[in-house]
DNA sequence: CAAGGTAGTATCCTATAGGAAACTACTTCC
DNA sequence: GGAAGTAGTTTCCTATAGGATACTACCTTG
């Protein structure tokens, strides 16, 4: 008997695969799931707003991340035309469609910090 | 009038930011989303199985990202008193909370995929 | 005209993530 | 006894992610 694979090599599961990749690949680095949640909570938002919300990220960074963003169409980057030259990001429709993946992470992290602070049951 | 803090410096929102970089950090590398997909799938599978079913990962990576899952109890490391000894790694009831995080990572990236590929609405 | 706000760029540097390949050690099959 | 399977470890190497710092450029306010 032949040794077959374990799992499936199905296609369905070939897609799987595949497409946590590319979920990974879009969403890659260190800061895009904090600027996404910020974006989310905070609608629209400057430069300086980012840099103050998302802790710790720098403007080299959050320059970058916000490129990458724009071109994969999940953020707006709107030069608005005040004195004081500002800029809103704000969340594409379609980067809303994150909310979801974004909520759960968050969700698995707070309960992840209560199961190791709250009962030590190890 | 004083410059506030656009979203909200509020617990909960710290608390939000704080959870996604505790999911992060726990899941932080380029292969533990693709073993754990595996896991949800395979149920119970070898050191070897594991190399074949996540694609392009090599014995290094492997071992060092299962030693970190098993240290954050996300999953089993069962030594199998087989006559060539043989190790199954399954996910904890604790890692397979990760499952809904997983599906909507996997989700989202198929849509994605059909976004791009599928209609050129750009 | 200096200070402070807006929005970034540019440069330099380093830690580390991760790949490739070789090697260990044990067993069973042919 | 050599090949092939189990499950890893070790070493060496490099690309790059990301931090710190300084700088541009424009506008407003005191």
């Amino acid at each position: 008997m032949k040794k077959k694979a374990v799992v499936n090599n199905t296609p369905v599961c070939q897609v799987r695969m595949q497409a946590i990749s590319d979920t990974m690949s879009v969403l890659s680095g260190k800061w895009k799931f904090h600027i996404l949640g910020t974006l989310i909570e905070g609608n629209k938002l400057g430069f300086m707003d980012l840099l103050r919300e998302v802790n710790g990220i720098g403007t080299k960074m959050l320059s970058k991340e916000l490129q990458d963003l724009e071109m994969n169409h999940l953020i707006n980057r709107n030069v608005m035309n005040t004195k004081p030259i500002t800029v809103e990001y704000s969340l594409t429709e379609y980067g809303k469609t994150l909310a979801p993946l974004i909520d759960e992470l968050a969700k698995w992290g707070v309960q992840y910090r209560q199961s190791i602070y709250g009962l030590e049951r190890d």
